[in-house]
DNA sequence: TAGCAAGCGGACCGGGCGGTCAGGTTCCTG
DNA sequence: CAGGAACCTGACCGCCCGGTCCGCTTGCTA
């Protein structure tokens, strides 16, 4: 692990780029077959790298996590706070409409890997830090979190899917009308409470990882 | 087709409960041959009902459809314009809360079915019709359509989607942020115009029915 | 340069899927 | 009540998937 021979490195950086690069095109259900011949590798190869399919995915997902929140982060540094957030919804939901597996995976069991519950984690911090400056400002409204921010982006996202394929910034539109739902022009209270960072965390142990006496079904 | 065996006709109406039930709980992916399990009869009568397991559920989606525009056309009657384009996506949204096939089925090649473009139809029909009205009554912004009200439903639910598990009740609230963004007071420039009820079929026409000299892979 | 371990590849396996069919069963008609 | 058509069933087919395995290749090291 800690050192690997020049051409397993090789094959390595070849097997995640086309994973990517096929899951982005045809999302999640793609076989290991066609991502290994894109790579131009064998089956058996890729899984040598990753003991399972599902742990390729958890690390392809992870590392866009990780990329949005170092997005985030940077983000805090921007002069303002109204406009940082703005900037920040944007590239989410771009990473999201530009990547046809990215929403299947935050539905999918690899939300129980650590290393993607780990990356999850680090969004919601950025997100709710931005939230938080926003609010500050006055930008915002006050009952609005990071999460409800992080979720909203991709309800914009997946507003505009049904014609993804006919109007491909169709997401813009709606992502704006999230922003003007922010507003705090738009003022009324709302009917349940925001989610909270241990939300997400339960979530995600819920998904795939029984550890205590829960009963609700993976399908 | 016109005139049925008593014991077909009670068949069918297992098998579409059954199927309506599974779907609901457990997305699309479930076998014919769970559904078959769950009415009580064999894999092959499903067969029998429905040439294919698409057709199956084409014609399962579709009537929630048709049941949904049915709502949105009763509620044309309500005095309240505001409170009926409300309640409408409240009702919208609820549909899809409880299914979990619901939101697959947008996506799917579904929409191709012929019986489910006609109920499409009619329920953007319906919106349209609901979000006009409300619009004259200066209820909701000018800028917002139909389509953005059928979209925006469906985005809401699906922006709560990842918590769905763990708060359930959580898309009334971003159903509500939704209705602050329709709100006259939020009125930013939205940068892409609304979508059609064209691009709603192109769409449609895209998906599994190349009938052009169209390209997308349908994965 | 020789030798060996790390790495590679693709045939192979078990399983589950959508869909078919032959043969027994049930309902309707005359 | 009898005959035949409509219907039901579950074993069966071909296919494709994730994952395994072993014989061969390749890059490192001494």
């Amino acid at each position: 692990m800690t050192k690997l021979r020049a051409d397993a490195a090789r094959n390595r950086r070849l097997l995640i780029d086309a994973a990517s690069a096929e899951f982005a095109a045809h999302g999640l259900e793609v076989s290991v077959a066609q991502i290994a011949h894109r790579a131009g590798i064998g089956k058996g190869t890729v899984f040598r790298h990753f003991p399972t399919k599902e742990r390729l995915m958890a690390a392809i997902f992870s590392d866009q996590l990780e990329q949005l929140a170092d997005t985030g982060t940077a983000l805090l540094e921007a002069p303002d706070p109204w406009r940082a957030l703005r900037e920040f919804m944007t590239a989410g939901a771009e990473l999201q409409a530009d990547d046809r597996s990215f929403c299947q995976a935050v539905a999918s069991a690899s939300r129980a890997d650590p290393e993607v519950r780990a990356a999850m984690a680090r969004l919601i911090g950025a997100a709710e830090a931005l939230a938080a400056r926003a609010r500050a400002a006055g930008a915002i409204r006050e009952d609005v979190s990071g999460q409800d921010v992080v979720l909203l982006l991709g309800g914009a996202v997946q507003a505009a899917a049904p014609l993804a394929g006919v109007s491909p910034g169709l997401w813009r539109r709606y992502l704006h009308l999230a922003f003007d739902a922010l507003t705090p022009a738009a003022a009324h209270p709302l009917p349940v409470p925001s989610p909270t960072a241990a939300d997400f965390t339960a979530a995600a142990e819920a998904t795939g990882a029984p550890s205590g006496g829960g009963a609700p079904r993976p399908a």
